[in-house]
DNA sequence: TACTACATCTCGCAT
DNA sequence: ATGCGAGGTGTAGTA
C-alpha cells in the first residue's frame, strides 16, 4: 500500500473516530511504566474510536504493545518511511512503519454491555440466600456490600456466639487467598474486641499448601461452586451442537 | 459483504493459518468459566494464526470476548445468517454474524520477542548488585542459595545477626504486598528456627495502611525505583519530539 | 499437572 | 487522586 494513500486514509479515519485496523511491518519502542523494544516484524495494529491503540503479533492471546484509551496519536514521515507516535498518560509508543500491507477503517455502531454471570458477587449473593452452604447454623448479616468493616464478602455468626467471616473465590483458593481471609479475621477481632471470630474459605477447591495454612489458623474450607444460571441453556446448545456434528 | 464470499475467504484464510480481521454486526454468547451474553452491535473480530480469537467493541482497551490460542473455530449457516462457533478448552463462544462489513486476511511473518526492562526481576537484580539500596550493612546471599528458599525476591543478612527478607514491588505497595512479605518472613523463621528475621519492602512508594501494617510487624520500607536503562534514550526522543512539534 | 507470583496487568468502586 | 480487590484475568517459572 502506498505511503501517501495510507496517510490520507489514516488521518481521515482518525479524525472521524472510526475504528482502524492495519497489517504492517514495523519496529516498536515503548517507554513509560517500563521500557521495551520489539524488532521488525509483521503485526496487526488496531486503533479504536476512543483512541485506544493495540498491537498484536500473529500469535499469542495478549497484545504485545498497547496504549490505554485517550491516546494522542499521529503519523509523520521519517527518513523515507512512516513513524507512528502515540502517548497516553505516562506511556509513550513509537512505531516505525516500514510497510503497511493493508488497511481497513469503519465507523462502528455499538453501545451494548455484556451480561455476565458466575462472578464472585454472584457467589456471595448465593451464600447469603443459602447460608446452609456454609453450615447449618450459619446466619449471615447481609447489609455491608463494600465497605463498613472492610471488603468482607459475607459476614455473619453461628449459633455458638462466634462471628463468621466468609471469603469467596470462584477458582482454586491459594496461599494469597488464605492470607487475605486471615487479614479480614484479624481486622474483625480488632474492631469487635473479641477473639471469637471464625474464618471460612468458600471456593470450588483449595491448593494443598493453602489448606494447610487455613487449618493452621483454625479456619474451614467449604466447597462452593460459582453459580452459572445460563448453564443449562448453554449445555443444551453444546448437546445440540454435538448432535449436529 | 456477501455471505458466500466471506465464507470462502474465511475458510481459506483459516486453513492457511493467516491472520483474519473483520468488522461485523453480531450477538455473542459465552459459556465456560462464566456465562455471558452480549446483544447485537458492531465489533472487530481478530483470529490469529494460532487460532486465538479476540473480539473488540469500538471502545475500551480490553477485548469483550476472547478464546485462548488453539481454539477450534468454524462458521456455519444458521437461519439465513452465519454462526461462528468456537471452543478452546472449557470455554465456548457462539457469535451470530448478522452482517460482515469487511474482511482482511494475510499471512504475517514475525517471530520477534520483545526486550523489556524495568520489571520486578530487574529490580531485585539491581538490589543484589547494589545492596546499599537496602541498608549500609545489608549483605545479600548468592543466587544459588537464594533459590532454595523459594519465592523470596532478595534474601540476605545484616551485620547484627539478622536474616533479611526483601520483597520488591515495581508499583505502590499495598496491604496484600505486606501480607506476602509477612508470609515469607514467617516461613523463614520456621525454616531457620530463629526469630531474628527482618522484613524489608522495596518499592517506589507504599500506601498509608500498608505502611501501618508494615511497621506493626517491625518491617521497614525502602524507596526503590524499578531500573529503566533505556530511559535516557527515550527521554531524549521525547525532548527531540517536543522540539520538533 | 498443580501451584505460585508477576503484569506497562486492567477495571470498577469507594473514600 | 488514591486505595483496594476482582478478573472468563493471562503468562511464565518451578516442582
Amino acid at each position: 500500500m502506498e505511503q501517501a494513500d495510507f496517510l490520507e486514509l489514516f488521518e481521515r479515519a482518525l479524525a472521524a473516530h472510526q475504528v482502524l485496523v492495519f497489517f504492517c511491518s514495523c519496529e516498536i519502542r515503548y517507554s513509560g511504566r517500563a521500557e521495551a523494544f520489539l524488532p521488525q516484524g509483521d503485526r496487526v495494529i488496531l486503533i479504536k474510536e476512543d483512541q485506544t491503540l493495540i498491537i498484536h503479533q500473529p500469535i499469542n492471546g495478549n497484545p504485545i504493545n498497547y496504549l490505554k484509551p485517550g491516546a494522542e496519536i499521529r503519523v509523520e514521515k521519517h527518513q523515507g518511511h512512516l513513524l507512528l507516535k502515540a502517548k497516553s498518560g505516562k506511556d509513550y509508543l513509537d512505531v516505525e512503519l516500514f510497510k503497511v500491507h493493508d488497511l481497513m477503517t469503519k465507523k462502528l455502531e455499538d453501545g451494548q454491555k455484556q451480561f455476565l454471570q458466575g462472578n464472585e458477587k454472584d457467589m456471595s449473593d448465593m451464600i447469603k440466600t443459602q447460608p446452609s452452604l456454609i453450615s447449618d447454623d450459619f446466619r449471615p448479616v447481609s447489609r455491608e456490600e463494600h465497605t463498613k468493616f472492610g471488603f468482607i464478602d459475607v459476614f455473619g455468626h453461628d449459633g455458638k456466639g462466634n462471628l463468621v467471616v466468609v471469603e469467596c473465590k470462584r477458582y482454586t483458593a491459594s496461599l494469597a487467598c488464605v492470607t487475605q481471609l486471615r487479614r479480614y479475621v484479624e481486622k474483625m477481632k480488632d474492631l469487635k474486641g473479641t477473639g471469637k471470630v471464625k474464618g471460612v474459605m468458600a471456593s470450588p477447591s483449595i491448593s494443598t499448601n493453602a489448606l494447610g495454612m487455613l487449618q493452621q489458623w483454625g479456619f474451614r474450607h467449604v466447597v462452593v461452586e460459582p453459580p452459572k444460571r445460563l448453564e443449562r441453556y448453554n449445555k443444551d446448545q453444546r448437546a445440540l451442537d454435538a448432535f449436529l456434528r
